[in-house]
DNA sequence: ATGACGTCCTGCCTGC
DNA sequence: TGCAGGCAGGACGTCA
């Protein structure tokens, strides 16, 4: 599932293929990936704008248009955004096919959970809240020991949970909050607020690692997740935790454990995290 | 304010 | 072989 890095590689391989292109076309396949504005007024804007710039924020890959207006994706679980020479068709599953000066740029989700939204400079919709009170990135500087212990401290939910809060933890979902933990010796069903400064430190420091790490092998490939030319991304042959419940541990050699919590399916191993 | 949990959605996997 | 049922999970809404 596209988690930060994943969203990362997508941007750093997308920015140079589509920026400066013109959306000529725009097709869509099922209203369902529309989230805002509606989706007669999402066509009718986004024609003949020119694409210049893409970023990322968190989970978020943004488009950015001229005129001033924010093309915003959120893959969820399994969305991808490809690209294609004009003279192809849609691949299975794409739900949105925008046609630019020199490719299709395709929105490919077979779960139909992920949304795109498109934004003038003055909207802030409802259904983007999340958006707007994202935490700090955890790769920047303003993710600090200090704002990190602050937030664990301050919390008595279970640290798997906290991890995966995006107004904590912005960017993280499922399979680096497995490996953050691997990497830090954390059991995952711990009390935030029983983590020792020492471990919440070592913590931040595991997080910040495994997602630039994530981002050096493109990304992880466990189910959809794949980049802007079909390929998968590396870092699924790196993993410790994530998707190895009932294999040995790579460090220990204890079978690693698979545990519903909060909803998630969350691994461990029982030896390594305390 | 915080935390726990249900809901959305559909392809795919498992088991009968 | 075919089908039903369960599962996956990020964000959001609801409730205590």
């Amino acid at each position: 599932m596209p988690e930060l890095p994943e969203v990362e590689t997508i941007k750093r391989e997308l920015e140079p293929l589509i920026t400066g292109q013109k959306i000529k076309e725009c097709v869509v396949l099922r209203k369902d990936v529309i989230a805002f504005p509606s989706f007669q007024n999402f066509r009718r804007s986004l024609l003949n704008n020119k694409i210049t710039n893409v970023k990322r924020i968190a989970k978020y890959l943004i488009i950015e248009l001229d005129p001033d207006r924010s093309l915003i994706f959120h893959l969820r679980l399994s969305g991808a955004l490809i690209v294609r020479p004009l003279n192809t068709g849609f691949e299975r599953f794409t739900r949105l096919a925008l046609k630019l000066d020199k490719c299709w740029l395709l929105f490919v989700e077979p779960r139909v959970l992920g949304r795109v939204y498109l934004l003038n400079s003055n909207d802030k919709p409802a259904c983007l809240k999340g958006f707007y009170r994202l935490s700090p990135e955890p790769l920047s500087r303003a993710f600090s020991k200090r704002y990190f212990q602050n937030q664990i401290k301050k919390r008595k939910a279970i640290i798997k949970a906290i991890l995966l809060n995006q107004d904590i933890c912005a960017g993280v979902g499922n399979i680096y909050s497995d490996e953050a933990l691997f990497r830090a010796g954390i059991r995952p069903t711990r009390r935030a607020n029983n983590l020792t400064y020492d471990e919440i430190e070592k913590l931040r420091i595991a997080l910040r690692s495994v997602l630039r790490d994530g981002i050096k092998h493109l990304g992880t490939s466990v189910s959809d997740y794949r980049r802007t030319d079909g390929k998968k991304g590396n870092f699924q042959k790196m993993l410790f935790a994530y998707g190895r419940e009932g294999e040995p541990c790579r460090r220990c050699g204890s079978e690693i454990q698979l545990k519903k919590i909060g909803n998630r399916g969350t691994r461990y191993c029982p030896r390594c995290q305390k």
